[in-house]
RNA sequence: CGGGGCGUAGCGCAGUCUGGUAGCGCACCUGCUUUGGGAGCAGGGGGCCGGGGGUUCGAAUCCCUCCGCCCCGACCA
């Protein structure tokens, strides 16, 4: 490709709309354009680089027997109520109507569809195991879309589904998928880590996250560099600290005090000089407008995602104001477990066998001390808290590090969520009809890039792996009015192309400034320079991410580059040098 | 949905408080010079100042209203 003939519209200056790093550049460098708030257009660069993660994507799909699919994005509201999930989705879901008045929605994902194919087709488990895929758009009307590519409302993505005959050849197919997603985010240059992850509240028994550290992610993992163990928040286990201060003996009745204006733990265990892990933190939450209290140790704090899967609700949000007056008979900063008769308690893990603790009176502006789980009141313990900074390793007591990390890539055990619900049934060797047993599996794509280019960017711009760089090597002649230099350039340009390198030729009338600027900005893993050395033969080949030089002579430069290229990041051995 | 910010040339911004002919830098076009790290000189093009309504002799500027974008939170398969 010839620069000067190219769309690449880069920018000086950082557009003003742009927070993060990644969103900056794919701007900057003329990778994308936005047309609305999360959906953008993307341009040749991004539309290269996202070509060539879905390659890589698919020949590692191919490479476990998984098969692709191209399905519509459009769905009939139909397979989505057959499933529930037509009214178990809020607003997420982009719902139309055709002219006939007919309901349709612009598919999120694709398990009803896929199983709407399984149900028509599949009816023995001689059939068995399949794993189909498609790479496609999926659309969901996020609250708010954010950071570029990150969160967007139409993004693309390869999802997989499998269908097994029973939990041990799931094991298979799941196990398959997490090694072929190690290989395609190893081949894409990621430095990532496979995590334990929460499954959602649509079930599933095992799920994985494949989890890119950056300060620009929108999960929390943590991460035990003792043994290893990785799970996210929303699922991870730990050890807290020890409460500050011992329980006294639990004989003392629960007694009532003032405690006029103190509300959160903080102030309240301020002021009556307990610690905070001597306190109850009580959080009244309503699910399916039943209500709930849960009970927390005073310094700790609530995982949503571990209540919702302790409560069956389809809705679990904080109690509004109105709902706790009328069911504690006080307002939040005064509630407590003691006394109540209708409403569930559940109690965290970490108040089993203590005593003698400080809780809200449900009388405004009063607490109770003395009060002790099992005796003052009835409740069901379960792990409901949030790992905190500090918090040690269940396994090994090594403190466990809290990090921010981008999700490019998530694998779920389904079970018989949508078998059941939609009624695929296969015959099994006895001639027994059972439900399949299902997996999904899902990587983002824009996700990939963005991720990539959190982790690989200078000052000057990007630095992408050339696996997924949108061309693997700028020639660069530094004046084109030099006979000499134009002439080797084109040279090297040819050379590369029958040599099947993804080139680019910045044959454009510009100063050497402007070219090595751009090609920087855009993140051209590797140029060759051509310049006055040509009168003795020589160029250079410049590394992006060192940005060394090294100066060859002509005639060896693109057998120099196609090694490098085969020993870069993220190309395995055989198969990715092109 | 709650809180905050912003909307003026393709991009970055000034001008708004205090109403009076719409500006600067970059980018773009033409010419000449320059050619190893975002060149210089000269000339030039480009604006429903987000939309609508109002106040006024006069509105980018004041008032009302709607829309859009970004950030924080809520939310989130």
């Amino acid at each position: 490709m010839r620069w000067s003939q190219l769309f690449i519209p880069t920018l000086r200056e950082t557009p003003a709309e742009a927070e993060v790093v990644s969103h900056q550049l794919l701007l900057r460098a003329g990778y994308i354009r936005q047309l609305a708030a999360g959906l953008y257009s993307y341009l040749y660069l991004s539309r290269r680089s996202l070509l060539k993660i879905e390659r890589i994507i698919r020949e590692e799909m191919d490479a476990i027997g998984a098969q692709e699919m191209f399905l519509p994005e459009l769905h009939p509201a139909e397979v989505w109520r057959k499933s529930g999930r037509w009214d178990a989705i809020g607003h997420d879901m982009f719902r139309l109507q055709d002219r006939w008045g007919r309901e349709l929605c612009l598919g999120m994902t694709e398990e009803e569809v896929m199983t709407s194919i399984a149900i028509g087709e599949l009816r023995s488990y001689k059939q068995l195991p399949q794993i189909w895929y498609q790479i496609q758009a999926k659309f969901r009307d996020e609250p708010r879309p954010k950071s570029g590519l990150m969160r967007v409302r139409r993004f693309t993505m390869k999802d997989s589904y499998s269908f097994d005959i029973d939990a041990a050849a799931l094991d298979i197919s799941y196990k398959k998928h997490h090694a072929a997603y190690c290989r395609i985010f190893d081949r894409c240059g990621l430095r990532y880590i496979a995590v334990e992850a929460h499954s959602g509240a649509m079930g599933g028994s095992q799920s994985h996250e494949f989890a890119v550290p950056s300060d620009a992610g929108e999960d929390i993992v943590a991460i035990c560099e003792g043994c290893g163990y990785a799970a996210n928040l929303e699922k991870a286990l730990s050890k807290h600290r020890q409460p500050t201060a011992p329980d006294q003996s639990a004989d003392e009745p629960a007694e009532e005090f003032a405690t006029p204006g103190k509300k959160t733990i903080a102030e309240v265990a301020e002021f009556d000089g307990a610690p905070e892990t001597s306190h109850i933190k009580s959080l009244a939450m309503a699910a399916d407008g039943k209500p709930y209290l849960i009970l927390l140790r005073g310094d700790h704090s609530l995982n949503e995602a571990k209540l919702s899967s302790v409560i069956a609700a389809a809705e679990i949000r904080p109690a509004h104001p109105e709902e706790i007056r009328k069911w504690f008979g006080a307002d939040a900063g005064s509630l407590g477990p003691v006394g109540l008769t209708d409403i569930t308690i559940l109690t965290d893990q970490a108040l089993r066998d203590r005593g003698d603790l400080i809780a809200g009176a449900n009388k405004n502006d009063h607490h109770l001390r003395h009060v002790t789980p099992g005796r003052d009141f009835e409740t069901t313990f379960a792990d409901l808290r949030a790992v905190a900074e500090g918090d040690t390793c269940v396994q090994c007591d090594t403190t466990l590090k809290l990090t921010k990390c981008i999700e490019v890539g998530h694998i779920f055990k389904l079970g018989y969520r949508y078998s059941e619900s939609m009624g695929l049934r296969v015959l099994d060797p006895n001639g027994k009809e059972v439900a399949p047993i299902m997996g999904s599996y899902g990587i983002g794509l824009e996700r990939i890039l963005t991720a990539s280019i959190e982790q690989n960017h200078d000052e000057a711009g990007m630095v992408l792996p050339a696996t997924i760089a949108p061309f693997e090597v700028v020639v660069t002649p530094v004046n084109l009015k030099d006979d000499a230099q134009r002439e080797a350039a084109e040279a090297l340009y040819q050379s590369c192309r029958d040599r099947g390198i993804d080139v680019i030729f910045d044959d454009r009338k510009e100063r050497a400034g402007v070219k090595f600027a751009d090609a920087e900005l855009i993140g051209i893993p590797y140029r060759i320079t051509v310049g006055n050395k040509i009168s003795d033969g020589i160029v250079e080949l410049v590394t992006r991410s060192t940005r060394q030089s090294t100066d060859v002579r002509l005639e060896e430069a693109v057998e120099r580059l196609a090694e490098v290229l085969a020993n870069s990041a993220g190309a395995d051995d055989s198969s990715a040098s092109p």
